[in-house]
DNA sequence: TTTAATTACGGGTACGTTAACGAATATATA
DNA sequence: TATATATTCGTTAACGTACCCGTAATTAAA
């Protein structure tokens, strides 16, 4: 430990160089008016040749402002576990920023009721808040919900599926068709001559659909790209409870009997791996998502394959990037795609979500 | 934008609820000497009520003293380009926190002299940092550092590999044993009854081999436990010249016509990949970390796996870790495995390293 | 009892920045 | 020319914490 030297590149000293007070430096680095366009240069030179970086800290304390970040995600539901990630991710970034005078308030709805989405954004939109977290599940309504923010100059980051829209200050998550493809790239290693890959949607009417289409589309371009025997099935299941998805999955194990490879679209692959389980198939078992259920199965030797992106990251990055953007106005890349990770029995241990 | 509320949880709001002064205050919250038990514990008990958290910002700011960290890791050489990462997140991690006041001194050691390494510990201890983070490649001559260090109590954090002797901060870096498991677990899905797997160490004789032999013996491991065939050759090269590898491998490959898997234990493989591909061999190849020459050799189909465990943020959690005990006094995980991330010709180009 | 030493505490300035307020100067309007 | 209105700038008090320095009160030593 050691005594710090006295800056000698701030405000103060930018302000003894160019004569002037530092109320004169203070109104050119955040260009407000009020200055002489000489002095402005002059002092603008003085901080180019010193080149001044302010002290974050000192700003941060400084300034009177709170900034109220809101957050709009699905709640968690017995469904699914999967937003607890993104969720464990917003109280983190939570945490470390809320010192800052930042104050995050969250705002959840129902997977099941558009209403619920749509009353939230409402609430939200009146709380008039500094800037926006959202987790897309309805596109149509998220598109309205959007443009709004845009007319009222609320920047807004979306997390975990992107809007047709575009104008959001950063999109973090998934390339959904990229994971498919990789999904394929794996399979490809996997899938001997002959034997038949079947392809499990599900999701309810209400799910968006969309997710599904493009991991399959990405999935079936690989297939189609290396000219690799056509032997897939795909089956859609709407129904999301135990006993349909079971039903319909022996249904298709009949009529298929050389099904080697079974890809789940989504995080539901533990209710397949339940299938499976029972049934004693035989077959290598890829699927979505670092959830509880999901390692169980992994841990047992049903589930072969995990792809992952890092949803709590996203709830955190997503926040970190509003904050800094508004804060400090720095850069923040539009498009942010997570790692696409691989998860086995044997790594998934170590995995950070 | 809001105005703040003035903040009513600070030193200043402790002082008046006991009617003392802040520096009375600020007394027991470092508890140094100078204050009547019975204010101190008065103010203790306030402390406690409003369950005061320092401002962070406040108090970096007002604080003036400068951290001084020391880092010392292997240069970059031509012989690999690894330490690039780390390095990286070394860089981002100081670029993040001198305004902090932590002011980071970088140090490298050639990995072919260990006089190089031994010499730049000696200059690293006469700057007394007030902490270290270090690669320890040469493992007697990190021991004899480190137990100075602890004898300094300068407080240090390992990564990329652990020290036998302990007393580290934090041990930041790959669980190598795992590494080797992943691999053959992967291996497990590829290779098909009575084709041979090849192992392949290529290092130095000044080399930390026991890197190595860490990830073979989690490698083999995995073989032992599920009882598969044994059909795993191996092969020690102890030359890193493209030549010598080269003829090692066509010897090998001479003897075994029936080598289908290829598992090379560090990031040389790209060396193998290139006898691979010029020999037209058909054979999956796995090896270790995100560097330019392996990408290059996973695109072209050569190179099928990569194992990886994020090199940059190694430095960067290192360095972060270290600042923040210092800075903080926030508690620090002892041992901090990477992630074991697996990389593919279709997922790589997601990978932050 | 006087003096010295020790203990307990408060005042006040500094860290680098923000921004409210008001003063001074320049320019426009009558 | 007198007055109003912009324009340009400086003074100053915060933000929450650290810590130096001085002083009053208490205790110990003479």
């Amino acid at each position: 430990m050691k005594k710090r030297v006295t800056e000698l590149t701030g405000v103060k000293e930018i302000a003894r160089r160019a004569n002037v007070s530092i109320a004169t430096v203070d109104r050119v680095l955040h260009n407000r008016k009020g200055v002489s366009k000489q002095t402005k240069e002059k002092i603008l030179s003085i901080i180019e040749e010193l080149n001044y970086e302010p002290n974050l800290l000192a700003q941060r304390l400084a300034s009177r402002k709170t900034l109220r970040l809101a957050t709009l995600v699905p709640e968690i539901s017995k469904e699914t576990s999967f937003w607890e990630a993104p969720l464990k991710g917003i109280e983190q970034a939570d945490k470390e920023i809320k010192q800052f005078g930042i104050i995050i308030d969250k705002y959840f709805y129902d997977q099941n009721k558009i209403e619920s989405f749509v009353e939230q954004t409402k609430i939200i939109l009146e709380s008039k808040p500094d800037g926006i977290l959202l987790a897309p599940s309805f596109i149509e309504e998220s598109v309205s919900f959007t443009d709004k923010c845009r007319e009222l100059n609320i920047p807004y980051v979306l997390i975990d599926s992107d809007l047709p829209n575009g104008g959001s200050l950063s999109y973090i998550g998934p390339n959904l068709y990229h994971s498919g493809y990789l999904a394929a790239h794996l399979v490809s290693y996997l899938v001997k001559n002959g034997e038949k890959i079947l392809i499990v949607n599900i999701s309810r009417e209400i799910d968006n659909h969309h997710h599904l289409l493009k991991k399959e589309e990405g999935f079936r371009a690989y297939f189609n790209k290396h000219n690799m025997p056509d032997s897939i099935i795909k089956i859609d299941i709407r129904d999301t409870d135990l006993k349909s998805i079971e039903k319909y999955l022996s249904k298709i194990f009949i009529e298929h009997t050389d099904i080697k490879i079974v890809f789940v679209t989504n995080s539901r692959v533990s209710k397949v791996a339940h299938f499976i389980e029972n049934s004693k198939k035989d077959v290598i078992l890829i699927g979505y998502d670092f959830l509880k259920e999901n390692i169980m199965y992994m841990d047992k030797g049903i589930i072969d394959f995990l792809v992952c992106q890092k949803p709590k990251q996203q709830g955190y990055r997503g926040l970190i990037s509003l904050y800094q953007h508004l804060a400090f106005s720095s850069p923040v890349e539009k498009i942010y795609f997570m790692p696409i990770d691989i998860l086995t029995k044997e790594n998934s241990a170590f995995y950070r979500n």
